[in-house]
DNA sequence: ATGGTGGATGTTCCA
């Protein structure tokens, strides 16, 4: 059985932290590494300075100074151009691919949910709103997807879902991203086709963070994180489910994200 | 209760 290493992460600006990418590779050693927060208009990504690093195959969608994903791999890859435009908004919050492997294609999903602003109420905040619309439509969508098999979502979903993806459940719970109604949104978008991946390795009654504020200088010391990033597989992966890292360490990177890398091994 | 930092952009928005 050929095994396929999967990574993702917010890098905060493509082109601000692509020499980073080297660290990641050298880390996590990915087949394929699936980046939010790129930053870059297509005509702009560096496809000269991603060279060197040995993923040849690559498909973006990017706009200028906001949002942004792109997914790198070793093995080829077709974009699979099915999905909606989330909320009709165009903002490149998804992109998806069909990678291929000797057990079959891979259906590939890198996803950029919005942070949701400040106010955790939909009338006093349209991002709050316009994050909660944006699961409740991907969960629809998955949900419709009669017979989907062989396929993985990962990215920067913006919520801790639960208890112990929070340093404090309880000073959390009217804190954007961690709210009820978003919890519970993750859980049923989840629960349309997916499991954890990074939960089936790790008891629900340990900490488990992949973001630190660059607010909280000492980020190692006080340790407020949470768990805004995810890998989901469908059931039928879940048994070739062969490890989980969390690269804790990218965080102390020299002009490093505020995320840290998150990566799976599975057998596929 | 507030502000703390960082990136892209351009004198502010987004996270």
């Amino acid at each position: 059985m050929a095994s396929l290493r999967i990574a993702t992460w917010n890098i905060n600006s493509l082109r601000l932290r692509v020499g980073l990418l080297t660290h990641l590779i050298e880390a996590l050693r990915p087949d394929v590494i699936c980046l939010q927060e790129t930053k870059v208009p297509d005509p702009l990504f560096p496809t000269e300075d991603l060279a060197p690093l040995g993923f040849p195959h690559t498909v973006f969608r990017g706009m200028k100074g906001y949002n942004g994903v792109a997914i790198l791999s070793r093995v080829p890859l077709a974009v699979m151009d099915t999905a909606p435009d989330w909320c009709a908004k165009g903002d490149c919050r998804h992109v998806a691919a069909s990678l291929q492997s000797p057990g079959g294609p891979v259906e590939l999903h890198n996803f950029y949910v919005p942070a949701g602003g400040d106010v955790p109420d939909r009338a006093a905040n349209p991002k709050y709103g316009h994050k909660l619309d944006f699961i409740a439509e991907a969960r629809m969508w998955f949900a419709a997807r009669t017979g989907l098999a062989r396929a993985v979502l990962v990215g920067d979903l913006n919520i801790a879902p639960m208890e112990h993806d929070v340093w404090s459940h309880k000073q959390l719970l009217g804190v954007v991203s961690h709210t009820p109604a978003e919890t519970a949104g993750l859980d049923a978008w989840m629960n349309a086709g997916f499991v954890d991946a990074v939960r089936h390795f790790v008891p629900a009654d340990q900490k488990l963070y992949t973001w630190w504020s660059y607010r909280n200088q000492d980020w190692r010391g006080s340790d407020r994180g949470r768990r805004l990033d995810h890998i989901w597989v469908t059931p039928d992966l879940a048994a070739g489910l062969r490890s989980q890292t969390i690269l804790r360490d990218a965080r102390d990177w020299p002009r490093g994200s505020d995320h840290v890398p998150v990566c799976v091994e599975i057998g596929v």
